[in-house]
DNA sequence: TATTTTCCATACGCTACCGTATGCGTTCCA
DNA sequence: TGGAACGCATACGGTAGCGTATGGAAAATA
């Protein structure tokens, strides 16, 4: 999170410094909270995607890739790659990365485990879905094959499938 | 890049900024011979490792993806991720990159074709290797299971396995 | 030996930030 | 209605870092 600088913050959202340093101690304060409003709000999402509810546990893994592709949130995974990419400096973010992943591999195993797998299976599994979908987001492979959309559903059917 | 700063790289080296300008114009002139270097060393490392000579195809997929994982080149993925991480804001890294990342995801499309996959095959398990290589690297998963080894071992059959 | 070139140090100006001090209008409230 | 408390702006000092100007010693060269 280097780049996020308290002028340059308070110039875009068309205040000053001294507004911002009435609403933040100082700036690691608000790079605490932008870590802590992170974690909510991926727990969040990994819950909602990967509810009981709706599809069964095939889909809904496929659900969970599709959604996590770069291509379809675009935005989101800059953020997640970021935040990674601080958190191999920043013990603290580490620490919070850490217990995002461990919740996220958590969920997609027990979908993994619902759908037949042993745990053992279930648990590489998991694991291979997020590095994946996260080593995919930082790699540039666009003119590697032009049919890209066979070759995710490919990788996704290698991750998910019996 | 935005941490490798010209004076603490000259105090470093225990030198001056004085003598930093002599062997480089300015800042910019540095971070593309960084970038120029880290592609050769790149391509030349890949070739080596998927040589023709030494092992059939499985052993030598097997063979990078060992090479690659984090945990026996902690400095070297480092310094990929770093440089990932530029590429997502610096266009020039990212054009890098990419010729890297295409390079490398040819080479080991052969050993996939040459052990017997089909090219569609053979290209989305490459895309694969390298994308779950990386992606764990950016991952905390050390608390997920305590067998880490066998995790691992999973994941790689899982990408190379026929 | 005189001069040019190489290689590096010192010193300076400039910008981008961080954090603090202080002032000022507005709202709450006793 | 007079004064707290709030929410923000202005102004300032301080540091880190970029790039340049300039000097100077050592080595190469004429």
């Amino acid at each position: 999170m280097a780049g996020l600088r308290v002028e340059v913050l308070a110039k875009r959202c068309g205040v000053t410094k001294g507004s911002f340093y009435w609403h933040f101690k100082d700036r690691q304060d608000l790079l605490d909270a932008v870590l802590e409003r992170w974690k909510e709000g991926r727990i969040r999402d990994i819950e909602k995607v990967t509810a009981t509810a709706g599809g069964d546990e095939q889909e809904r893994l496929h659900h969970a890739i599709e959604v996590y592709s770069a291509s379809r949130n675009r935005r989101g995974m800059s953020i997640e790659l970021a935040i990674r990419d601080w958190a191999r400096r920043d013990p603290q973010a580490a620490a919070v990365v850490e217990s995002v992943d461990l919740y996220r591999l958590e969920c997609t195993r027990r979908l993994f485990v619902g759908s037949g797998m042993s745990d053992a299976d279930a648990k590489s599994r998991s694991l291979l879905l997020y590095a994946c979908v996260f080593g995919l987001s930082l790699m540039h492979y666009g003119h590697f094959d032009p049919r890209l959309d066979d070759l995710r559903a490919r990788i996704a059917d290698r991750i998910v499938a019996p």
